[in-house]
DNA sequence: CAGTCGACGTA
DNA sequence: CGTACGTCGACTGG
């Protein structure tokens, strides 16, 4: 057979050829609305339909590295340990890369343990020996050694990525004067620095390729090294170590076990509507018609909707789910948990509690059906409760299925939905078929819960397992040092406190809300009769339209602030209007609204007490964007303190029955001494410092008067200043807050920042830094990226500005309250106190005491929250005792 | 019945 | 024209 009549197999190493791409083209120019940058993929794209038109290849596949650790790493830990850091801005590009791929229905293949080099080296392998002409694009010179008379090596330039290098036989042997399959030979003795392969001081090419002529591999000219004379002949004996040690990892591995083989390559059909997703969402117009043409022409469009998942897209193939049970289960665990490496998890579970446990390798995948109590299953047991490494999707609530089960565990090591909020704290994949999609770009076959006799079969929890570790493997290569750090120290370890939290939850006093429930009942109706009689008939007082109409048509009021569906109603709106305007009816309904609210949370409270007579809130870790937890179902961290009546409702919240007290413990102004560090700021620094009242002090800098001559109308205004600049507030807006003129608003600014002019320095360069490096940083790490920064439109930059500002002020605190409920929850236990941490709230967390432990608990959580970081400022720290919430208040 | 809006509770 | 949330009732579109 000719070459012509050949089937061509193209293999691509897919980080190599992004890397090459996102140094060959520009960063800037490449960036979609999101802030993502997109050069690496653009480049890559664009080298691939050149290979497509030119090559005409028959099969393909790009295969990737799915960590940067492997058996090389193993044997000589510092293999290209010179590489630094990957670039920010190379950061989520390869994760896009594949979707790109994928839409386009052409197979990523990654193995773990192995570099995509020894992906190559096998599939060129297998090509050659099955007949197929191989090109190999690589940027990686150690892929020279693949290249023969069957494949050829096309090696990026060194502008990048738009010309390629053809290296077949005979160019290498013109090139460096041997064989291709002796070029790891001279590498080894030349070294290579790009691997932190260091090879033999005083050789260089000429003198190995010498040497290889006349002796023809490394061990041959190692074990004839006395026969070499001079300085270089030394320093060969000195060091030969090291070229042996080269040659042994410069070796690619050509029989890696892989999933695919050539035949599984041959080039697909794909879905056009799944590469106008993608490509949309990269804005790659030009690029898109460029591979739609060539589709086209090939008669690759198959016209339907998002490709599917299995075999026949070149996809991954899903490891056949094995159901274990007794001693094959634990040989299988032994196996897999061998050598540390992690194991995906996914735990079935129902009402009726757990059923089963889907457990996966990289490349196997098994079941195991649940039943408490069955000696057999101690293995399984043993392994969940050691600190064996473990990956999950979104592991909370399954750990909590496990604790309600009886069932240890420990080593979390990773959490695939967390891994990606904290990429991207926006939104993100809520479930794990989503996640699948969005990482994998693969569809899982979704079966229809309203059907009574499925079409599909769900997908098993085995093969969720798998999926989790892939999708791990994507997701570490996009983490850079700090995200993984607070992933690892942060999110992770909190993830088995909450836990803890939500099974505990908290007891409610019924008699207390049943009392308040009635008393707000009437109430809320006594304002709605009186209401109704003002204005001489019934209306919906809940209802903002039916309000519109007695107040701007009946009553004749003026018109207040506009909203999409007409003119405000709120509480500032009314109470605007109560000035210009009085009338009974605005206060009534203000109080009718007052009442209605309480009366609202209070039923929603009743509701929500389970039979054990507490509230069980669900935090959520990944509900906000800056790195706060949230709470729903119900919600407990909006509980009103403000007013006396609202307060109310807290003095139904009570430590348990066992229980002897509540301690409440709050951070005193983080979020401004928080400011204070970040800012340097000497004058902010020395206010707490000083250790007078925080507002006090200020106040007397700014109005240039002493301490105790500040009234409560000025720390009044400086309060709301100092609250202010941490979320942007303007000279409008706290004109407005304050009701002064806009001009003393102004001027009071003024003065703030004469004599706190670091604070408006540190605002200014946190905004700054965010539009270069497209993202705001944390004390601790954590990163929130933004795109609207440099955006045209004005509304969207502002508001990105303000909440850009914001960020690391409210992250840290985020983090810093974090890091103390882990030490403190550390304490709790190693101590082996009955206490409970039962609630946080951003800035405090609730506890209830149990007997004779007030004193320990009050020291363990001060001193864990006055040091859980290190700031220029001390963090103040209140505790507070009480027979209730609100009676534990300070 | 699901999704959106206005309003309002918290830090 | 002040950041970050969740929840409610009313309303809208189907």
């Amino acid at each position: 057979m000719s070459d012509s009549e050949k089937p061509t197999l193209l293999i691509i190493d897919g980080h190599s050829l992004a890397f090459r791409a996102f140094y060959a083209l520009p960063i800037d120019s490449f960036v979609n609305r999101e802030g993502q940058h997109t050069n690496a993929i653009h480049g890559f794209i664009a080298m691939l339909i050149n290979l497509l038109s030119n090559e005409k290849p028959t099969h393909l596949a790009v295969a990737f590295d799915i960590s940067r650790y492997s058996f090389r790493t193993r044997e000589y830990p510092e293999y290209k340990g010179t590489r630094g850091e990957t670039p920010p801005e190379f950061v989520g590009q390869i994760p896009l890369l594949e979707e790109a791929l994928h839409a386009m229905n052409i197979a990523t293949v990654t193995k773990e343990d192995y570099e995509a080099d020894d992906i190559l080296a096998t599939l060129a392998t297998q090509g050659a020996q099955q007949g197929y002409r191989v090109l190999v694009v690589s940027g990686d010179r150690d892929t020279i050694q693949l290249v023969n008379d069957d494949v050829t090596l096309l090696y990026p330039n060194v502008r990048g990525v738009s010309e390629l290098k053809v290296y077949d036989r005979a160019a290498v042997l013109e090139r460096y004067g041997i064989e291709p399959h002796q070029y790891p030979e001279i590498a080894a003795l030349v070294g290579e620095s790009s691997d932190n392969l260091v090879g033999i001081d005083k050789v260089g090419e000429k003198t190995a390729v010498k040497w290889i002529q006349q002796y023809g591999t490394v061990d041959e000219i190692v074990a004839h090294a006395d026969e070499i004379k001079g300085v270089v002949g030394e320093k060969l004996r000195e060091q030969k170590e090291n070229a042996l040690r080269n040659r042994r990892l410069n070796r690619l591995v050509t029989d890696v076990e892989l999933a695919v083989g050539p035949a599984d390559l041959e080039r697909r059909q794909f879905s056009e509507q799944a590469l106008r997703d993608i490509f949309g969402r990269l804005q790659f117009k030009t690029l898109l018609d460029r591979v739609l043409k060539i589709a086209e022409a090939e008669g690759r469009l198959d016209g339907t909707g998002v490709t599917e998942l299995g075999t026949e897209t070149g996809a991954l193939v899903t490891p056949p789910v094995r159901t274990m049970i007794d001693e094959e289960l634990g040989s299988w665990l032994a196996k897999a948990a061998g050598s540390g490496r992690p194991i995906g998890v996914q735990v079935e579970y129902g009402p009726a509690g757990v059923s089963g446990f889907g457990l996966a390798t990289n490349d196997d995948s098994a079941y195991v059906p649940w039943a408490p109590g069955r000696p057999d299953y101690r293995a399984l047991e043993e392994w969940l409760a050691s600190d064996a490494p473990k990956f999950l999707f979104h592991a909370k609530p399954q750990l909590k299925a496990l604790t309600r089960a009886g069932i240890a565990f420990d080593g979390l090591a990773f959490d695939t939905r967390l891994a990606a909020w904290l990429l991207k704290p926006g939104g993100g994949p809520q479930n794990l078929a989503e996640q699948i999609y969005d990482v994998l770009g693969e569809t899982l076959p979704e079966s229809d819960p309203n059907q009574l006799v499925p079409e599909t079969e769900a997908i098993n929890p085995a093969t969720e397992a798998w999926y989790i570790l892939r999708i791990a493997g994507d997701l570490v290569l996009a983490l850079d040092d700090g995200t993984r750090r607070v992933l690892e120290t942060l999110e992770l370890p909190l993830v088995a406190v909450l836990t803890r939290m939500e099974l505990t939850g908290i007891t409610m006093n019924q008699e207390v809300l049943a009392r308040l429930r009635d008393e707000l009942t009437t109430k809320a109706n006594d304002y709605a009769a009186r209401a109704y009689a003002e204005i001489g008939h019934e209306v919906n007082l809940g209802s903002p339209k039916q309000l519109q109409q007695v107040l701007f048509d009946e009553l004749q009021m003026p018109k207040t602030r506009s909203t999409k569906t007409g003119f405000s109603t709120d509480a500032a709106s009314l109470a605007d209007l109560q000035e210009q305007n009085p009338h009974p009816f605005l206060g009534l309904l203000l109080q009718h609204r007052d009442a209605t609210k309480l009366k609202q949370m209070v039923e929603t409270l009743e509701r929500a007490v389970e039979p054990d007579g507490r509230i069980h809130t669900t935090y959520d870790p990944t509900g906000t964007t800056t790195g706060r937890i949230s709470s729903n179902d119900p919600n407990l961290q909006n509980i009103p303190v403000r007013t006396e009546e609202g307060r109310e409702i807290r003095s139904a919240f009570a430590p348990g029955e066992e229980f002897s007290t509540m301690l409440t413990a709050d951070y005193s102004q983080i979020e401004m001494r928080i400011m204070a560090h970040l800012s340097q700021d000497a004058g902010l620094i020395e206010a707490f410092n000083a250790g007078e009242d925080l507002h006090r002090f200020v106040g007397a800098r700014i109005f240039k008067v002493e301490p105790e001559e500040v009234t409560s109308a000025m720390r009044t205004k400086v309060k709301a200043m100092s609250y202010g600049l941490a979320y942007g507030l303007s000279a409008f807006g706290l004109s407005k807050q304050l009701r002064i003129e806009t001009a003393e608003a102004r001027q009071l600014m003024t003065d703030y920042f004469e004599r706190f002019g670091a604070v408006r320095d540190y605002l200014r360069n946190v905004v700054e830094q965010a539009r270069v490096d497209g993202y705001t940083e944390t004390i601790f790490g954590r990163r929130r990226p933004f795109a609207d920064l440099t955006s045209t439109n004005r509304v969207l930059r502002d508001n990105a500005e303000r909440a850009a500002l914001n960020a690391p002020i409210q992250g840290s605190a985020a983090d810093i309250l974090k890091a103390a409920m882990l030490h403190i929850d550390g304490d709790i236990r190693a101590q082996g106190l009955g206490s409970r941490m039962l609630l946080q709230v951003h800035d405090e967390l609730v506890f209830e005491v149990a007997e004779g432990e007030w004193d320990a608990l009050s020291a363990i959580v001060t001193h864990r929250m006055s040091t859980a970081a290190d700031l220029r400022v001390p963090l103040e720290v209140q505790i507070g005792k009480g027979q209730n919430w609100d009676a534990a208040a300070h």
